[in-house]
DNA sequence: CTAGGGTTAG
């Protein structure tokens, strides 16, 4: 809801409500009265008022109004109070106003308490500059204000070496403090940053984390995938009873999801004693869709119902892909209609991506087509990107190129498009095309992003890109890629280089620019640093290639490890040959 | 009831 331009207790004369829904409770049946009353009692009277004005701001900023046209003095509560009205209706216009007229009555300086709150309600409107200047008018500033700047630096878009500088400088620190960093780091994508941050929190013991500093470091160990920091982070909850709420529990169980220990996540999910909301019921949706268990899926979303929780738009999404995934394409058809029958929900884009991509991957295409036809939006890149993938698998040349075409349209700057595109001329056998797309690629200025995989080995993430030779340990590495290499040789494995796009017309070439993909030196890491058995966990930046995972079932049956690779949007938990994604998910190589 | 919390397919 966009604030309104002028603040109501400079415009309006007379009490009407304007906004459409007040917030429950209702405001006061008589305002009119009440607020005469208030003015008449003057600044004495607005601390009994204080209750009221904290349910509805408007009512509060009107209050607020009434007593100032009737000439009275408020007291700095009442200032406190309708700039808490503010901040939380992010009334910009109303905050300057009342800065100006706590100004002048000199409430401002001597008041920190007025001081802080204004500062609050700058830094939440996203004025920095005036929350900054307000700040710096006051001598004795407390932890509220500092933290309310602090969190003016952490806002969207905002200088994270301003931020940094503004922590460092700080007099003193509290959890906080120290939470609003993390969670900065968490929505910026710094996971590694914001590790190092929890870090230097423990090493200060300036204050003991809570469960709103665990929600950033499992959510950040959860991004990295990685694995052992997660269970330390755990671990770290339950040995010092940080207390798990429906926030943390879920945070919780997306870690383990996102390690690919879906077992893990179940346990939080059972074992939770507190009340579990909407949001931990979606986490362990989506865990159990990530990671291929489409039958789990659809069981507790029968149990949700059963519960009588009302599923949102997340549950949806999750469960048609759930179908979509396991093949179950009569199903998906059935949630996606129960979503709008039963519980009246919309359907959004992301909604009928999940139809195309039920349909397509099912090589249903004229299904997929009729769902573009009959939406009301046109389609976005994302579902162009799911039916050309579907072309693909499916060999649907004619329709693919269509699609390849229109997505390179949609979306020019994503390399998506022009490799699907290039792997269906590829398919066709018609290598002009191939090299067209890669000009057109070149043309218009899009990078290949280069392929890494993470393994993680005693709290240590060791990242390897294509070719790497960085590591320390590589010459073991190369060592093993080579016995690796033989394994798989003297099972019959050949590599399977007809879609490796690279200008490459040696065959030779092309085979060893497979052998040395991320993935690969990732696992032969993992099994000359892990004891025999040791499951290998695994963290691709990209989508995994399928010459790797065809060689990846065959180590794992090799070796006798199970090999968890966690791709940029799915898992593959391979094991004694197989794949749980059912060879499902596979895409070639770039 | 003064500040800090993640999650949605491909």
């Amino acid at each position: 809801m966009p604030p309104p331009t002028v603040p109501f207790f400079l415009t309006s004369t007379t009490l009407t409500p304007t906004t459409k829904k007040p917030q429950p409770p209702p405001p006061p049946c008589d305002a009119q009265a009440q607020a005469a009353a208030a003015a008449s009692q003057a600044s004495a009277a607005s601390a009994s008022y204080a209750a009221r004005m904290r349910l509805n701001p408007h009512l509060a900023l009107r209050l607020f109004d009434h007593l100032l046209r009737s000439g009275a003095d408020p007291d700095p509560a009442a200032y406190a109070l309708a700039l808490a009205s503010c901040a939380r209706g992010r009334d910009r216009a109303a905050a300057a106003q009342l800065h100006a007229h706590a100004a002048k009555r000199g409430v401002l300086a001597s008041h920190r308490r007025v001081r802080g709150r204004l500062v609050h309600a700058y830094a939440v409107c996203g004025m920095l500059p005036h929350a900054r200047r307000v700040f710096d008018g006051g001598t004795d500033n407390d932890m509220f204000a500092w933290n309310c700047l602090l969190r003016g630096y952490a806002r969207e878009g905002g200088d994270a070496d301003a931020l940094h500088d503004f922590f460092a400088r700080m007099p003193s620190r509290d959890s906080i403090s120290w939470n609003t960093v993390l969670s900065w780091c968490v929505a910026n994508g710094e996971y590694g940053e914001a590790i190092v941050v929890f870090r230097e929190m423990l090493v200060s013991q300036e204050c003991q984390p809570d469960r709103v500093t665990l929600v950033s470091v499992v959510s950040a160990t959860a991004y990295l995938g990685a694995f052992a920091l997660g269970l330390w982070a755990h671990a770290y909850v339950i040995r010092k009873g940080v207390e798990v709420d429906e926030k943390l529990s879920s945070a919780l169980i997306n870690m383990y999801s996102k390690c690919g220990f879906v077992e893990g996540a179940v346990y939080v999910f059972e074992n939770t004693a507190v009340k579990m909301s909407l949001d931990t019921w979606n986490a362990m949706l989506v865990g159990f869709t990530a990671n291929g268990c489409s039958a789990r899926a659809l069981e507790l979303f029968t149990r949700m119902e059963s519960k009588g929780l009302v599923p949102n738009k997340i549950t949806f999404n999750s469960i048609v892909n759930a179908c979509s995934h396991g093949g179950l394409v009569d199903e998906g058809i059935r949630y996606f209609e129960r979503m709008s029958r039963v519980y009246g929900i919309e359907p959004d884009i992301a909604h009928y991506g999940c139809m195309v991509d039920l349909f397509s991957r099912a090589g249903l295409f004229e299904k997929a087509g009729e769902i573009i036809q009959i939406m009301p939006m046109e389609p976005d890149a994302s579902m162009l990107k799911a039916l050309l993938g579907a072309c693909r698998t499916h060999k649907n040349l004619e329709l693919g190129k269509k699609v390849g075409h229109r997505l390179i349209e949609a979306a020019p700057n994503d390399h998506a498009g022009y490799v699907l595109l290039s792997n269906i001329y590829a398919l066709d056998g018609d290598w002009g095309g191939v090299h067209k797309v890669r000009k057109l690629m070149l043309d218009h200025g899009v990078l290949k992003i280069p392929g890494s995989s993470s393994v993680e080995l005693n709290g240590v993430i060791h990242e390897f890109i294509s070719g790497d030779k960085s590591h320390s340990r590589k010459r073991d590495i190369y060592k093993m890629l080579s016995e690796i290499c033989q394994q798989l040789k003297n099972t019959g494995y050949t590599p399977d280089t007809s879609q490796v796009l690279l200008d490459i017309d040696d065959e030779d070439v092309k085979e060893s620019s497979l052998a040395l993909h991320s993935e690969k030196l990732a696992i032969a890491f993992g099994l000359i640093s892990t004891a025999p058995g040791t499951p290998i966990r695994v963290v691709n930046n990209l989508r995994i290639c399928g010459d790797c995972h065809h060689a990846i079932k065959l180590l794992s049956k090799i070796y006798r490890r199970s090999i968890i690779v966690r791709d940029a949007n799915r898992f593959h938990h391979f094991r004694e040959g197989s794949c749980s994604c059912g060879d499902y998910w596979v895409k070639s190589s770039i």
